[in-house]
DNA sequence: CGGCTGTACTG
DNA sequence: CAGTAC
DNA sequence: GCCG
């Protein structure tokens, strides 16, 4: 859970190089990948930092032709965009001359406008005849507090809330789709490591600031090997991936799938299912083999696998903290996980509670988990466990709206 | 080819 | 301890 | 599955 992600490559960079200070986005379509290669080891180099996507620190956007640069960034997000484009010829004159020449002779300029030729899609989830959002989102909090009353994490907080929330562009859908349910299938299957892998490379395809129509925009990314890429070609040539089939026309597979999305249901539980008999979830009403958690698991099926929207999110969030100041005053409660990574929607809430003072805390979870419950934020507990000093609470809310 | 995080909770 | 989740 |  580490957040590793930071992309810091091997060659060291000079903070005082020609470059330093710059935050650069690479139009990579129409240019040879070996020498993007090379100006992207150059740029850093020389002190510049290169953003996979067109982020709001991007300072320069570079470019072969207006062609290139309309395709990949479309017009509107590049119309929002304020900093320095330019052709790669800037970059070459710059390396070449040795040091940083002006931009004014390299600016790439769109022509006119082409009016408002692009594509207006509404874009919703296709292979989701699921309807009525019925507003019962799940809720995952996870909490640790400090061992130490020194509480040392002063930073971790500054850094969950300085956190730019910032959504990048989701086209190559048909891609990361298909990857997804890859993962799923491969843990079903107890392939945790290959799993993993594919689990890797979505946001790796996902962060890409345009839809991938040849292997080569895809060659040397991390986390994408030679099988990704093969699987990507057939996807992008294709539409679909044959082994992805395969598996689907599997009914163990399938099963094994579907129990597998169960919370508390692994590989080993959801074999033993497979192994009694039972093919969907209906057969597991009356298994009660199940433990409590993958009871509620099955109950609350629907409800757990229900994303957050964000701006629902948003608000528990902050109910979550009145209730948590008013339970104890000066508490700390912030949201992280991929609400504090700024996605659109939340699988689950994950809750960080600190106290400035570093001992407060103890016993503040029990008391703050039945205020919750009383105003019926809460409704099962699926893990409560408190020791001394760190406290672990994992539960399904519901929320009325 | 071998490693791929480590830890806590349930039953 | 096995299984599971994060 | 990817990586070293």
């Amino acid at each position: 859970m580490a957040p590793k992600t930071t992309r810091n490559q091997s060659p060291p960079s000079d903070p005082q190089g020609m470059f330093a200070g710059l935050v650069v986005f690479l139009v990579e379509k129409r240019v040879q990948s070996r020498r993007l290669q090379i100006w992207k080891q150059k740029l850093v180099q020389m002190g510049a930092t290169i953003e996979d996507s067109l982020t709001k620190r991007v300072t320069h956007i570079l470019a072969m032709d207006p062609e290139a640069l309309l395709q990949q960034l479309g017009s509107e997000r590049l119309a929002h965009f304020k900093g320095t484009v330019v052709v790669y010829q800037w970059l070459e004159d710059s390396l070449s001359s040795g040091e940083k020449v002006s931009e004014d002779m390299y600016h790439l300029k769109l022509e006119a406008d082409k009016s408002s030729n692009d594509y207006i899609s509404s874009d919703d989830e296709p292979p989701k005849p699921k309807k009525l959002r019925s507003s019962s989102p799940d809720d995952l909090a996870h909490t640790s507090i400090p061992k130490t009353p020194e509480s040392p994490n002063k930073d971790q907080i500054t850094a969950l809330q300085s956190a730019v929330p910032y959504n990048p562009p989701d086209l190559n859908k048909n891609i990361t789709q298909i990857f997804g349910k890859l993962i799923n299938i491969y843990r079903a299957l107890g392939d945790d490591r290959r799993s993993f892998s594919y689990y890797k490379a979505v946001p790796v395809i996902e962060k890409l600031p345009f839809k991938i129509q040849s292997v080569d925009q895809v060659k040397d990314l991390p986390n994408i090997g030679k099988s990704m890429q093969d699987h990507i070609q057939e996807i992008v040539t294709t539409g679909k991936l044959s082994k992805l089939e395969h598996f689907e026309t599997d009914e163990k597979v399938r099963t094994l799938a579907l129990f597998e999305e169960i919370w508390g249901v692994g590989p080993a539980t959801a074999l033993k299912l497979y192994e009694k008999g039972h093919r969907t979830l209906d057969d597991l009403k009356n298994e009660d083999s199940l433990t409590n958690s993958q009871k509620l698991g099955l109950r609350y099926y629907d409800d757990i696998k229900q994303r957050i929207p964000r701006h629902e999110a948003e608000e528990m969030e902050h109910l979550l903290q009145k209730v948590g100041e008013n339970v104890l005053p000066g508490v700390v409660i912030v949201c992280g996980g991929s609400y504090r990574r700024g996605k659109a929607s939340c699988g689950d809430l994950d809750i960080v509670i600190t106290h400035p003072d570093g001992t407060s805390h103890k016993g503040f979870l029990p008391k703050y988990v039945k205020q919750l419950k009383d105003m019926k934020f809460l409704r099962e507990d699926l893990i409560f466990s408190t020791h001394s000093e760190e406290c672990t609470y994992v539960s399904v809310t519901h929320m009325l709206s």
